[in-house]
DNA sequence: CTGAAAGCGCTTACAG
DNA sequence: CTGAAAGCGCTTACAG
């Protein structure tokens, strides 16, 4: 690639200073009109484009118009809406947007932090891995810039926008039981991640609020990839069967849809799950679910990320965005066998 | 925030030079060890992390370490899936990718492509919007690194990864064909995208191969929201219906479904899809379509791009994959009705 | 209205 | 083994 110009350049080919191409850059006043449609010219025939990066290197030392988005995976469709959110409001502010996949690995986490960081971005939203916490707080320590995602990290402070897990997966849970069900059955993510612990309680909340037991064999936990539930699943289901499920995850309800019609049984065990899924609605039945915004969140995250790269020095804000159950079939079907106990 | 600490913040607490905690960062030989772990200390102590941008200003004068993805939509799954092709790519690179999105809209592609040149990323991979070319064109004239993926430009040159569109098409048509249909509606983009464009192309050849008059009320090109395809359909099945339709896009192929279901109709229309759709072997009957390959259209691009960053001069290369129908019951679905013609 | 000097946080030669 | 000077491409005060 040809080296890209540089205001030195372009003052060269238009005959004046530097500072001159400078001023009219930045469009500053006190340019005679001449010597502005000489620099525009020479601009022009070079294609040169400020950088930025030298820019701001001098102007405030620190701010590079770039923030960072560091999550598990950009291509799971809950992620990449949260994404479009950060960018539509990060790009009104004249802010653009890395993203980095971890998928949940605190090592990649602690090189994808590491890139981002030595690039200084100037501010993060992050959906901490498990266990990686450390380096997430000596950030916030610090005061720099950085709105957690999703997931709640081991340590007090820092801004927070997520789902409300909790309130989500007991009102899914108690959605089941509303239509009589008393052997409804977990399955989700490993507990160590924070929105699958919350949910789980969430699905122990509602079960003990209606006076049911909580049996072990019925809460499931695993870390899987996309394409490994509906195994599980298969699994799950092989003999015993509870009359309901409650899937704690998009990944999960999507094996578990998959498992159902494997078996044929997808009229027969009731299933709501958390998080939508596409084409939830054409499925037959529909598949019901508590869905989450992830719009929303990503735009409350570069609101609020964006906040305090200005400055903002308010308390700590934490907003957890609720939501109610959307009936579409497969969560009111009723209990088919009644078991003893 | 705090202002983040400097190499001299360092070398005054360490009581050292700041050319010496340069050395220590950047693991140059000929530092003492009891320097090393002074000067060390005093980067834990302060959370310093080299400033990026100063470093390679200095040294390389334009690389940054960054490469940008400008699409369309990055909460489109097809999108979003290519994202972390290049992703995977980049890092194992040392790269980081800024994604923005342009609707498609060749303002928006303007004002993302200013701001990832303004911030000097080292190369693009951009999915070109209509009529927004110019720009383009004289980066790609300068040799500046850009890969143009899913789309071409209007102009000859730049590397290029996508999908054979036009063959694709081709293929689901001839699968309908050689399930009986011959009335078979075409309903896409706007076919001054690239890919319609190619999709409508792939579809007549099919028709004409076969002896099939093309008939222009079967060609149904719009431009609208993921959300408003289903509608459209409704429009398009409303009355003298085909008895097989080919859908030349994921959206598209989702509103589809979705109207014949509406409609009772998934057992008597066929379908075809271009690119895959969430859940299409759960659909009754399944989706057929022509996936396309994005993880790997995202890893091919970063992979010439890189080439292109670290100075290949090979001529432009086109990378164009193929694939073939994947039958799951909705395209091998025969036509019920005959019709006069 | 225009320009020469200093400095942002680093690295690259050069000295000692 | 360690440091002082110059420079990456800009902007910020200061002059004229």
């Amino acid at each position: 690639m040809r080296r890209r110009p540089t205001m030195r350049d372009v003052a060269l080919r238009a005959g004046v200073s530097f500072k001159t191409v400078s001023r009219v850059v930045n469009a500053e006043a006190a340019v005679s009109p001449a010597v502005v449609a000489r620099v525009e010219e020479a601009i022009s025939d070079l294609g040169y484009r400020r950088d930025d990066r030298a820019r701001r290197l001098r102007q405030a030392g620190t701010h590079t118009g770039v923030i960072g988005f560091v999550l598990a995976d950009v291509s799971n469709p809950f992620f990449s809406a949260i994404l479009r959110g950060i960018e539509e409001v990060a790009s009104a502010g004249d802010f653009v947007v890395v993203a980095g996949s971890t998928d949940g690995d605190p090592e990649r986490q602690a090189r994808v932090l590491d890139a981002f960081i030595s690039r200084r971005v100037d501010g993060l939203v992050v959906v901490p891995a498990r266990g990686a916490d450390a380096q997430l707080h000596a950030e916030v320590e610090r005061r720099y810039p950085l709105v957690f995602m999703d997931l709640e990290p081991s340590f007090e402070g820092g801004d927070l926008v997520r789902s409300d897990h909790r309130g989500g997966a007991r009102l899914a849970v108690e959605h089941l039981i509303a239509h009589g069900h008393r052997d409804i059955a977990f399955f989700g993510d490993d507990p160590r991640v924070f929105s699958a612990a919350e949910r789980v309680a969430g699905y122990t909340e509602a079960l003990t609020a209606a006076g049911i037991d909580v049996e072990p064999r019925r809460v499931v936990h695993d870390h899987l990839p996309a394409s490994g539930w509906r195994e599980r699943l298969h699994e799950g289901l092989a003999a015993e069967r509870p009359t309901a499920l409650f899937t704690a995850q998009n990944f999960v309800t999507a094996g578990a849809v998959r498992a159902l019609h494997d078996l044929g049984l997808e009229r027969e065990i009731a299933l709501v799950g958390f998080d939508d899924v596409e084409f939830a609605d054409v499925v037959r039945p529909g598949i019901s679910v508590v869905p989450q915004h992830p719009l929303e969140l990503g735009r409350r995250a570069a609101e609020l990320l964006l906040g305090r790269i200005s400055g903002s020095q308010s308390p700590p804000e934490r907003v957890v965005l609720t939501s109610a159950v959307v009936a579409r079939g497969s969560g009111e079907i009723p209990p088919r066998r009644r078991r003893a106990r």
